[in-house]
DNA sequence: AATGAATGAGGATTCATTCAT
DNA sequence: CATGAATGAATCCTCATTCAT
């Protein structure tokens, strides 16, 4: 919960709304989606398993909310990143990554979530947590489209290449830990080096 | 099972361990490991739940034994096309990711399984698809490595290189339709384009 | 539930625990540990399978409860008696027999169980269980040392003895029938008889 | 198989039912006839689980064949005993206690499977096994009776003190450790003492 | 005799969820 | 809001047994 790490659950106030989202994200993330018991998250929040049900319905919504606000507060990010930085294209994808990866490393268990639970959500739930997920995407491609006109990309394939930035984005929750040799920092700037060279034209 | 498919499951002989185990490849790659149940698999196999058991001791060893074929499949088809590839580091590179799409596209499944069921594998069952998985990795990094000794390439990170040109690789199997806007072999020499692109010094 | 027979079971004031303990006392009595299935045990106690669970963690735990539960009392009961006997160990080792006695006919399906499921019980369990045992056997042990150091008995084998004199007890439960040739208190008086008849020095 | 312990299981010539019979004796000794499994057996015995069945139809009837033999060796070696001793009731006892024990310890989990997995005996089989169980009783019953007319015992309940006998013989299968502090021969004579003992007037 | 494959019933246990308080 | 008790369905897995070879 440091400047770089906005929460990402809010403290709705609700005694223990957080709590239980947080331990679901814990449980969610060490043991899956089935792995996970409600059993697991009631105890992980301090609290009894039947009051669970009086903040969710179902084990299905404690899902579905944590992958909306980790989407929200992802998208939120990258576009306040992209709205700050320039009109050149290079730049503003250079920010929208570090934006992007800066995420990842506050909340690596929300993305790691989210990249490999996705798939237990489903109908409205579903279809709302894709869209967010699109929309992420849709402003990557926004702006190799934009640099792709102006010139400053040179990519045959813009959309591919975004969706390429994307996952190289959301596979650091995969395998970074904390303390390592790249500071995340240094592992932004890589990444956004990546994303550029993406974006170049025929070698 | 056609040219481009070499069939992954061996058919050994033993009736039903090839039925079985696709029916467990498609449970896991429909629900999940923990969502996918081993009555699923039987029907899906079309025997008797029980005889499963004659098969494998343990759920947990279908999907080892998935993922250890997996494994094996993609490094050993990497290999094989790395090795009927010319000297030049490049012409290596482009080799292994044609080869590595291509597993991919057509053992998307598995592919996926591998991806995000891994984590359900404990002890040695782990460790031992763990290192396969290292193996492949290492192979994309002596290449990229051979290519900074020789000049070819030009990235200050080879290592974090070679790391992104497997995610990327890999994360077809997430979004990948048949019969898309790509073909296969599209596809590859996209992702051949694109490896190459990840390897060029500062822009 | 008579003055002759002490419950066994607390009343935990939670309400199904002494219905599940006592459908489990029956269930092992008559089917033993392995043969009698948790089914048999809710059925008994009237309640859902599941809900067992609430109350055992393990069947494993309510053959340990029931056993802890049938010496606790034995030996309580043994050792009262002996506590309101005399001085003269043959009116200790009198009064602690037709206690003995009295707790296998007042509770005849635990002794029994005590005496024949043992077996099942592991780990920490089991070594309490023993140790209780142990405990009983050794009241009389003291009781018979305490009589041949004063001249009262003069076996050569005190604590063989004393052994067998638990044995005699115990294998009451193995055939006595409520009801039959003998009243409880007959055969309290007529195992008396025996096992001072045990202490008899050569004849 | 030495001297003291002529087999229990003879040997058909059937090639692997001694076998059988042993692994199945051992299985049921360690696990009890419900806790063994009829794979146990099979492993114990080094055959095929399926071949089991051609040598006994149903698991029941292993334990049934294991009962009878261990019921009709112990009686005959009692039998035999008694009708090489003399006249006198005290020495038929002793030859008949004696040769008991020697029977436990010879064949000790055999006896304690013949103690603790009757109950797990149904129809035809357990009346047989029961009668001969009785069977063995009635000698001791024999005995005594005569012994008692003859004026040498002087119990009041005959039939009580033979069953309680038979009880400490039998419970030697419960606590006995080869190589433990009483030899064989010791225990024995121990046991022959205590026999005595039982029938004995009011003291 | 001997075996490997097969099966239906049932084993203990855990699940998400509900309800009365 | 909060809880403990309760439940039916489902979990993985093992069972004794059978059958074709």
């Amino acid at each position: 919960m440091n400047e770089r790490s906005p929460t990402l659950i809010p403290d709705t106030g609700r005694g223990n709304q957080a709590a239980i989202l947080n331990a679901a994200l814990e449980a969610f993330g060490e043991k899956g989606f089935y792995g996970a018991s409600m059993r697991d998250v009631a105890r992980g929040a301090g609290t009894s398993l039947s009051n669970l049900y009086n903040y969710f319905p179902a084990k299905a919504d404690l899902l579905a909310a944590l992958l909306r606000m980790a989407n929200d507060e992802l998208l939120s990010r990258i576009q306040a990143a992209v709205d700050g930085a320039g009109r050149r294209a290079s730049d503003r994808l250079r920010a929208a990554v570090v934006a992007h990866v800066g995420f990842v490393v506050d909340h690596q268990v929300a993305s790691l979530v989210a990249l490999s639970e996705i798939r237990y959500l489903t109908g409205v739930a579903r279809k709302r947590v894709v869209a967010a997920r699109d929309s992420t995407q849709g402003l990557y491609e926004e702006i190799v489209a934009a640099g792709s006109a102006s010139g400053e990309f040179a990519t045959p394939y813009p959309d591919d290449a975004a969706r390429n930035i994307v996952s190289m984005c959301a596979a650091i929750a995969t395998w970074y830990h904390p303390g390592g040799r790249l500071t995340p920092e240094q592992l932004a700037g890589q990444h956004a080096h990546y994303a550029l060279a993406l974006l170049q034209g025929p070698l």
